[in-house]
DNA sequence: ATTATTACATATCGATCGTTCGATATTGTG
DNA sequence: CACAATATCGAACGATCGATATGTAATAAT
């Protein structure tokens, strides 16, 4: 579906697939305009410059993302079950936008003001739903850790984690590993202090 | 301490700094030449060209780390006790080895084949070190994931995501920081499955 | 003391980088 | 049809890139 993608979505797609794998610094707009087998200038023409093209494609991805995560976070569920749906959607969600994190991953290094601005907002955005989730099990006597801050982040190192050495060829499916990844989380959240 | 260090050493040490700073390719032999108030050539003279510095900074990294740790996992201790120490000291290592881990997961994407020989090495290394740990576990009745491998990623993913948050100016010292993480870990693996 | 090796500097090369410019298709609109 | 707006092209720009060639000063070896 979806192939015959003609100009700015075309320039896009291409751009998330050569800069997830190169980087940004180590893909030239040369390669992304051979790659779509276009002219150069199209990338001036439609997004200004380089940069504009990274912004972009860093833009759709962080509305996506924090777009349906808040939705679930929106449901109304008992604390766990809505704690567990929120996990396995992220596990999802970060499963189809995987070229995109791998981006914000490896540039967040070297971007503009405006790109840092993206980046803290959408990973401010996630951290507050999570935390605002971790909350409500605490209020709900099931949260036994210390920090719910640091509790929040241990878990999106844990699910941003899968996407560095997941591999599709590997013995068990995605929703087996999700599992066991939701499980792994679930008990270190819950576990009681010693 | 250490402080008037001269070439090779000296060279090492911009680089770990501006490699970790602004990625490999988005620093210029320039700028480290500039950095270290020395000539370019210098570079070539001691590593060949601009890569063989980044190796032999990886090469360093990789070995202090896996060195290290591969100490703490040959002690003799009680599997528990044996597990939360191995943690323990890997958030201190990692700790310390901040800017060179850095490199490896900002850059592991344009590597030559002995630089990802290198990063699969150390990788591959450490991970085994959590496995066999986590088998003593589950020798010892203390388990209760399905999958030592998946729950071994999931203890590196919530480790090395510390060093994408963790800012000295914080609230909390590094060292309550890193007992919440350990216990965090420690309920996640040990956790009863539902 | 002579020599060989190491440690640095200068100047420069060709390739590639991001960007700009002016021109040409293509399309939509009255 | 005319004509404006949009989409796309090829050629060129100055800057910077990694790398090399050729030198000299410092140090170590004999």
């Amino acid at each position: 579906m979806s192939e015959n993608l003609k100009g700015k979505d075309k320039l896009v797609k291409v751009a998330i697939e050569l800069f997830s794998t190169r980087g940004f610094k180590g893909t030239s707009i040369r390669d992304i305009a051979q790659a779509m087998d276009m002219s150069i200038s199209n990338i001036y023409h439609y997004f200004g410059n380089k940069e504009g093209l990274l912004l972009a494609v860093l833009e759709h991805a962080s509305r996506g993302l924090t777009d349906r995560l808040g939705q679930v976070a929106d449901m109304d569920l008992a604390p766990l079950d809505h704690f567990k749906k929120l996990v396995g959607t992220h596990i999802e969600l970060s499963d189809y936008y995987k070229k995109e994190v791998k981006i914000f991953f490896l540039d967040e290094e070297h971007l503009s003001k405006q790109g840092e601005e993206i980046n803290n907002q959408v990973q401010k955005d996630i951290l507050k739903i999570y935390c605002k989730e971790l909350a409500a099990l605490k209020t709900a006597g099931l949260l036994n850790r210390k920090s719910i801050t640091i509790t929040a982040f241990n878990i999106l190192g844990t699910i941003n984690w899968y996407l560095r050495w997941y591999r599709p060829e590997g013995q068990l499916s995605r929703e087996e590993i999700a599992e066991e990844i939701v499980s792994f989380i679930l008990h270190g959240v819950l576990g009681s202090q010693e």
